[in-house]
DNA sequence: AAGGAGCTCGGTGATTGGCTAAGAA
DNA sequence: TTCTTAGCCAATCACCGAGCTCCTT
């Protein structure tokens, strides 16, 4: 007896499962139907983590490609109407080769 | 004995050549611990434990990966898909106790190869 | 609000590294050919890990509990796989705990005296006034046969 | 004594999106 | 063929590890 039929999965399709294994699943079960009932299930998965990074990442200039770009010292000085009149702009790659 | 030999070996073959720094990637201690303590029946984790994890897991995902990527040149694709690993995972029995984690067997059974 | 986040959240595995394993093994199966890995593949990986994790700490949690103590240990974790029945983990695991208990031993011995030193140092200057904290140099003793 | 929980702290690599070739369909 | 999407870049900052102290075994 190596394989062990699931008890979900009878009233379809019998599914066969590792008979070693076949006690944790069962456990593992039991605990994810807890967790479900604390609702610690999954949520919907956002589209970030971290909403700081994600402003990082907004704010960050950006090549041609739309590749992040390494920083220049002009970004550093702060944001002033005056000196280079130049916002992100694209970073000309010396050569693009392998 | 035999088994501590080989120990010593691969630990030296690990150590010696330039896989050393391709492979080992440790996932952070930490994050496994506290993955350990989401069962509420673990109580004490001794520092030991979170650094066999850290490598066992990275050996898991490799052999879970060896497997779908079967699944994904039987199929003649050069991306490897959510069903491919349902399947390795089906396929093998070594991973059922993952059964219902990856639920994605309606594609996994259009998609068969082997 | 902070307290309803998700738990899930915290229990992820970062995707950088498990994406970094995925490919480097899949560049061992095909040297000449970059496979790419589909986002919901990669999230696949990090949530059958951190199963992994769950199943595997459980059963070791039942090994644990069976010798009556208290705290999992590495041989716990030994255990739970060989039940499980994962012959290719054993091997690099033993290896890995000797090579955690190794070093941990060194750094316990060379941590060992200036801890005394430290005690002693502690119970004079309890009267004393406050002194700013001294840097302590990094002692680390490397051992070879 | 040994060793883990639970703090703090500082250093650092994971996180992150726009564009486009790559490839799934 | 059409159209979806994974990989590519690197700077910030959340989080990890390395110290602590305190406590149980």
């Amino acid at each position: 007896h190596a394989r062990m039929p699931l008890p979900l999965e009878m009233a379809q399709e019998p599914v066969y499962v590792n008979a070693k294994q076949y006690q944790g699943i069962l456990r593992r079960r039991q605990a994810r139907a807890k967790a479900e009932l604390e609702k610690k299930l999954i949520k919907n998965r956002k589209p970030y983590l971290h909403e700081s990074r994600h402003r990082h990442a907004m704010r960050r200039a950006r090549g041609s490609g739309g590749r992040f770009a390494k920083k220049t010292d002009a970004d550093s000085s702060k944001d002033t109407g005056a000196g280079k009149g130049r916002s992100s702009r694209r970073v000309q790659s010396p050569q693009s080769g392998s | 004995h035999l088994k501590l030999f080989w120990n010593q070996r691969m630990f030296e073959i690990n150590h010696t050549s330039e896989v050393a720094f391709k492979n080992s990637h440790p996932l952070p201690l930490a994050k496994i611990k506290r993955i350990m303590k989401s069962n509420e029946a673990v109580k004490m984790v001794s520092a030991e434990a979170p650094v066999l994890f850290a490598k066992a897991c990275e050996i898991f995902i490799m052999e879970l990966t060896a497997r779908a990527w079967m699944q994904t040149v039987g199929c003649n694709r050069r991306t490897l898909q959510r069903f491919d690993i349902a399947k390795a995972l089906q396929l093998d029995k070594l991973f059922h106790f993952l059964f219902d984690a990856v639920p994605d067997l309606e594609k996994c059974r259009k998609n068969v190869a082997i | 609000m902070e307290t309803e986040k998700v738990v899930s959240e915290t229990e992820e595995l970062p995707k950088t590294i498990v994406r970094r394993v995925v490919k480097d093994k899949l560049h061992d199966c095909s040297p000449d050919t970059d496979i790419s890995v589909h986002k919901d593949a990669l999230l696949a990986f990090s949530e059958s890990a951190r199963i992994f994790i769950h199943y595997v700490s459980a059963t070791a949690n039942d090994i644990c509990k069976e010798s009556k103590r208290q705290t999992i240990n590495g041989e716990d974790v030994l255990k739970a796989i060989e039940e499980i029945d994962f012959p290719e983990l054993m091997g690099p695991l033993r290896a890995s705990l000797d090579e955690f208990r190794q070093k941990n031993a060194g750094k316990r011995a060379g941590a060992s005296k200036s801890k005394e030193e430290k005690k002693k140092q502690k119970v004079e200057k309890e009267p004393s006034e406050k002194s700013g904290k001294s840097k302590k140099d990094k002692v680390n003793k490397e051992n070879d046969d």
